[in-house]
DNA sequence: GACGCGTGGGA
DNA sequence: TTCCCAAGCGT
């Protein structure tokens, strides 16, 4: 797979570190060696942009400065810090390592990649980068970065996207590694793929390794990487129902299995199930068997009202939602005893954890509201 | 091995 | 708007 000689990859070596050494970007978690520190920023980085993660990080270290903390910390801080960073499976994951790490290894962090891979959230990237990075382990990290590099570099046309071609870069990868600064070459790697070697706009001309890429000198840097495409989101219908009482907004936490799992919103109707059970309902019905779904749930009566705004529409991987708002303002405080969420008062929204669906619904609601003056 | 899981940015 | 992408992992 590899044909570059011993002395090209010295060279190769050499050229990256010294670009690194002199343009490596300053971050937060680049203060230091600190495992602690590498692992938040790995865990926060997967699938995230930099720059969305860097006020991320910084927010976490103050409220969560040791794993000790993290793993003593309430559910509901932990979704707060998260809040908007989307993935919200990676910060419980987060909190269930360091509680094995505390009770299974003393709170000693393992060294070596397998041993730092059987920590729940850490899989093949996170645990290579770990492991070069704090303990100077001569492991690949390979990334998106890592993929989209190399690919160039080598002319690899294995489709990144299928698990097996993980392990023919990691074997490549680890033939041009230095054994003396693993951690600094992972690195490199990523900052070559976040300036240079971009996935647009890429520019090559004046990438440090340019005489290295193969498909850069062979006209076919467009050809790689290779990947499958994505299956388009799935369009599913909502209605949120906003309901005010005289003590504040009904809330649902979303379930432990489910999208946007613990996370606050208002109570969310499955407009597709509707029709799927009663497919004779039509405009002007629908309220009314909303308002006995609701009811039959809750015990909670209700008269709902459409919102004349335009629906709230939210993309995420692979479903979009499309929400209709109905509203209704109760005068007299309901009977709760048989509702599974909560009210709370507009003052006290800022402690709960909302998914940016919830944010937007808000917003169209509170635009409503003004419109109405 | 295929699929579920968020969000924001850029063309 | 729509599409693709960005420091992936668990099941």
């Amino acid at each position: 797979m590899i044909k570059w000689s011993k002395p090209k990859i010295k060279e190769f070596q050499t050229t990256l570190l010294d670009w690194y050494d002199s343009n490596r970007r300053d971050l937060p978690w680049r203060r230091d060696h600190e495992p602690y520190h590498i692992w938040v920023s790995e865990i926060m980085l997967q699938q995230t942009q930099v720059n969305t993660v860097i006020p991320y990080y910084q927010r976490f270290m103050m409220v969560f400065p040791t794993v000790e903390k993290l793993a003593n910390a309430p559910e509901e801080q932990l979704l707060k810090a998260w809040e908007g960073l989307g993935y919200y499976s990676r910060v419980r994951n987060m909190q269930r390592a360091a509680q094995q790490l505390l009770n299974d290894d003393d709170g000693q962090w393992p060294h070596t990649k397998a041993e730092l891979q059987e920590l729940v959230g850490i899989g093949p990237y996170t645990a290579g980068a770990i492991a070069s990075i704090a303990f100077n382990q001569p492991e690949p990290a390979v990334d998106g970065n890592a993929f989209r590099v190399f690919s160039q570099l080598l002319e690899i046309d294995a489709d990144i996207t299928k698990p097996q071609t993980r392990s023919l870069f990691e074997e490549a990868i680890r033939k041009v590694m230095p054994t003396d600064r693993p951690g600094d070459f992972n690195q490199a790697i990523m900052d070559l793929g976040s300036s240079y070697m971009t996935a647009k706009n890429s520019d090559n001309e004046h990438s440090p390794v340019r005489k290295f890429n193969q498909a850069y000198l062979d006209g076919r840097l467009d050809e790689f990487p290779v990947r499958s495409k994505r299956l388009k989101p799935v369009d599913k219908q909502y209605f949120a129902l906003v309901i005010e009482t005289p003590s504040g907004f009904l809330f649902q936490q979303r379930a432990g299995n489910e999208l946007l799992a613990k996370l606050w919103v208002f109570p969310l109707v499955d407009a597709d199930q509707l029709k799927a059970d009663q497919p004779e309902l039509n405009t002007t019905t629908i309220i009314k068997a909303i308002e006995d779904q609701f009811a039959s749930e809750t015990e909670i009566q209700t008269e709902l009202q459409f919102i004349d705004i335009p629906i709230v529409n939210h993309t995420f991987t692979h479903q979009k939602w499309h929400v209709t708002l109905l509203y209704a303002n109760l005068q007299k405080q309901p009977d709760l005893s048989h509702f599974s969420g909560k009210v709370v008062p507009v003052e006290e929204f800022s402690t709960l954890a909302w998914p940016t669906v919830q944010k937007k619904l808000w917003q169209a609601f509170k635009k409503r509201q003004i419109q109405l003056f």
